[in-house]
DNA sequence: GGTATTTGTCTGACGGAGCAACTATACGCC
DNA sequence: GGCGTATAGTTGCTCCGTCAGACAAATACC
């Protein structure tokens, strides 16, 4: 016999199964999108914290934190798309040892190629699935849940973070 | 001025972002746990999705198709586990190009020392988080996403069957 | 001012995962 | 039985992301 400790099937495995396949689901649907603009998902992340920072720009450890790159990940990702010409790297004055990432004028345009594709696929099978009464109920639910699992996030303020490729690990 | 055509702002970007972050922030934490028992994410998952297969053993196929990875993944998440002996292969009877997937003893042993942690966590920061009326909308909510974005998953019947490759395009 | 520590970034080495190409077997059809 | 196609699995190549370590600049402490 093996039907010793644990229950396989337990019900919450169900649950967390739900949680993760609509989750994949709806990343793999939006990463298609991007693809379709030559972008993957951690670059259209990237280019989007961009632009709602300040002077379309951000420190390179900031932008590790506000993704979920390691700052080595970030350092990665802005070479290569500063080789595309979407980012480029400028000096910061104040701190010699941090640069800005900025995104230029062909990055902005790329975004905003891809944003109405992107807000009308999250309209369509994400917001659009739900009522409004339905949508608000699970934003609670979520935001409850981010809130134990993610403490920090609560306190910087403005919550917001689209699009973190799938972690596995650390 | 760049205010231009789209808002980076829009409330669905704090929607999907609020998921996103509920999402790996529950897989970090399983994540981390089951380092502690020297396990990957996938094999957690392998371990599991053979363990509740009749027999202990599933095809390479058949597991690939439910999990999250493509079948060349499968052949070395196997290889690897294979080595550490959690796994062995097994030659098909019926059809020679087949060979199925099987938990060894030892593999059965580790799955059972992590279940207990792992139970543990999900109820912790997930089910433990929310009111069963709560629970209840967020199933209900996270079923309705996943059946629209992934529809394969609905019609085999049981639950779990990530990654649906969007079909809309090349 | 001089030394120790911390912080910001980059780099080398490494591992995981996907795709495409390949091999071997099975199956359909004549 | 023999040929063409489909299917199961593996392997080579490449990309991407992490970790650990290197280095430079800033900061703290004296």
């Amino acid at each position: 016999m093996d039907g010793v400790g644990t229950n396989f099937d337990d019900p919450r495995f169900t649950a967390f199964g739900l949680f993760a396949e609509a989750y994949t689901g709806l990343t793999n649907r939006f990463a298609a999108q991007f693809e379709e603009h030559r972008l993957s998902s951690v670059e259209f992340e990237v280019l989007l914290r961009l632009a709602r920072s300040p002077r379309h720009r951000l420190r390179m450890t900031d932008l590790a934190g506000q993704t979920s790159l390691s700052t080595s990940g970030v350092t990665r990702v802005v070479d290569r798309m500063d080789r595309e010409g979407l980012i480029r790297r400028e000096a910061c004055p104040s701190d010699r040892r941090s640069s800005y990432a900025v995104v230029t004028p062909a990055g902005m345009q790329r975004l905003e190629e891809v944003m109405p594709g992107h807000l009308e696929l999250m309209q369509q099978w994400f917001i659009g699935q739900l009522s409004p009464t339905q949508l608000d109920q699970l934003l609670d639910a979520l935001r409850t849940i981010r809130d134990a699992v993610n403490p920090c996030a609560t306190a910087g303020s403005a919550e917001t973070s689209p699009e973190p490729a799938a972690p596995s690990h650390s």
